[in-house]
DNA sequence: GTTTTTGGTTATTGAGGATAACTATTTTCC
DNA sequence: GGAAAATAGTTATCCTCAATAACCAAAAAC
């Protein structure tokens, strides 16, 4: 059934791509049954751990562009998870924090990923799986000016 | 400049987005000079490797599903890049081959994807590329019943 | 104090992937 | 042999992402 893939059997590009969706596919259902998605769940824990900081430092830290960022905040605040204040000392910024019900939230969140973290991690088993985690760290930094 | 990841910074599913993004914005450019995405090289190579095979299956294989598979492969078809031959036992498929103009560019399209893996390579290191390729073929089949 | 940069916003576009519904052929199976 | 189910391909449509351009207000640079 499944062809021959000649070279891309060992493209690491090719791989990265096809393991990134296996991996999403485990843990996207888990986080649709809060009506989230893998970058809302990214956004709420960057700003878990970084209260107060600015739109524009969240969405570059995950990559995300500013101006895409926008709609995807704005539908946090209106679901009560977010608060967006306008910083004192910038008076174009605004800070973001989580709410109590974004807070409660994003552990219900964390919980749900341990449970596919712990799927994927024995699937590997625990030693393959952390000696995953640098090299795919170093590879995030290919093609960027480092 | 860059906030606290949290959780994030050991997570394989988001260490799997970063790596993939990176890479390929690595090999983008130099399919875009021959007009050619990602998916477009991953079909020919198939094709090449399996000359004579269905749509479907050429489709599967990649995990294209058949009704997006469509647009793409008939675009290549009205590049010259590929055939479409009616099969002559199952009259609802159709075959398909490279012409003599696909298996050209294929061959330059291999040449830039080397270069590319250079690049992955050299910043990795050889063993550590190498030592990716299996666990990352693993992952590929995690949520998939095996 | 003018210029430049930065934080945020709007509007729009294009690519990728997903669903539904359909035709034509082949296969299954009673 | 013939009805029913499965398969190969197609069309049309939709939705989510990511990217571009153009803009305002405020801050920083010079």
């Amino acid at each position: 059934m499944a062809l021959d893939l000649g070279p891309l059997d060992s493209h690491m590009g090719y791989l990265l791509r096809r393991a990134q969706l296996a991996v999403f596919a485990d843990i996207l259902p888990s986080l649709a049954e809060h009506d989230v998605s893998p970058a809302d769940y990214a956004v709420l824990t960057v700003i878990d751990r970084n209260p107060g900081a600015g739109q524009s430092q969240v969405a570059e830290t995950l990559g995300i562009q500013k101006t895409n960022f926008v709609p995807l905040i704005r539908r946090m605040e209106a679901r009560g998870l977010v608060l967006r204040t306008p910083s004192a000392r910038d008076r174009r910024s605004v800070a973001l924090t989580l709410t109590d019900e974004g807070s409660a939230l994003l552990g219900r969140l964390h919980a749900a990923a341990q449970a596919h973290i712990d799927r994927v991690r024995g699937h590997l088993g625990a030693a393959q799986y952390d000696a995953l985690l640098e090299p795919l760290q170093r590879l995030a930094s290919v093609s960027r000016p480092s």
